[in-house]
DNA sequence: CCAAAATGCATTGTGCGCAATATAATAGTG
DNA sequence: CACTATTATATTGCGCACAATGCATTTTGG
């Protein structure tokens, strides 16, 4: 009735090991991918979730497309207590606008100001700088983010 | 010199997309892991991060390793910032000891409590649970985790 | 032994994320 | 048209993350 010596919680020590767990590994690496980006992102004045957001406009005004909060989060998987006070330093930083739309008095439209729509310019080289920082293939880079966007929608739509 | 149609900005507007960024991926992924995390780790009166400390120690004490602040700081790649306070309330909620060391006055050791100690059982079938739900082979899911920490590597030990 | 540097932790402030709740506007129902 | 339900955003509160700073305690170099 002795434990053995090393692993004196039995075997199965190893499904909780640091380690082991796939949770730990995306947790790390997206705080050391969001590390990577800040300096990148504070030439332009950006937090991340802030660059997110920007991308996302960047692309909607690109396709005619107008936006509303409950559109972003759709986009960003994010609620309205992440993206209002976002957005109203985002607006007090004049890169957007907000305004209640006149057709319906509850949806608040963003729109790009004319130096939000500049930004993009700048912000042009940053995902590329950013993997060259990484120092992984791209093509393996570009597999792994397949890999991750399976995931997600596995875990969201029903696992 | 005109420039084509559809794309207002220059074929260039696809190194900006959303969807194509490896960042939004790990970013979606990991709130998405730990919206899965959420719910089961409630039962155990955790957060996520608290888990991941908890992981640490049930692991440390297994293998007869003191565990400091600085210590546990290294593993998770957390300053003290986030870490006090977190112990605090790990102390707060008796799963945790906060003493500091006689032989170095700076040093704070953290230790199970009994309860603590306790709660390992009780965490055992987490992991396997949300993998469960995540829905995708467990092979796959293991070469993701270790892309995962060769990126990680790579992106802090120099890239 | 003493001054300076380094170390370990705590504190403060800002900005997310997210749950819970509130508020206002619209849509649907009889 | 009143009444209810739904929708869209805002607000509040808590718990991270992380930069910056502060402070006490070693450690180091002379």
């Amino acid at each position: 009735m002795s434990e053995p010596p090393v692993t004196p919680e039995g075997v199965e020590n190893t499904v909780l090991a640091l380690d082991n767990q796939l949770c730990f590994a995306l947790y790390a690496a997206n705080r050391a991918m969001t590390s990577l980006y800040r300096p990148l992102l504070a030439e332009l004045g950006l937090t991340y979730p802030q660059y997110l957001v920007m991308l996302v406009l960047w692309e909607a005004e690109a396709a005619g497309q107008e936006v509303s909060v409950s559109w972003l989060g759709q986009r960003l998987r994010l609620d309205s207590g992440t993206l209002t006070p976002l957005l109203k330093r985002l607006a007090a930083a004049d890169l957007v606008t907000r305004q209640r739309s006149g057709a319906d008095e509850r949806v608040v439209t963003i729109a790009l100001t004319t130096q939000g729509r500049g930004l993009k310019a700048r912000a042009k080289d940053v995902p590329v700088r950013l993997l060259c920082q990484s120092g992984m293939a791209p093509e393996r880079l570009q597999a792994l983010r397949e890999e991750l966007k399976t995931l997600l929608s596995l875990m969201t739509h029903g696992g």
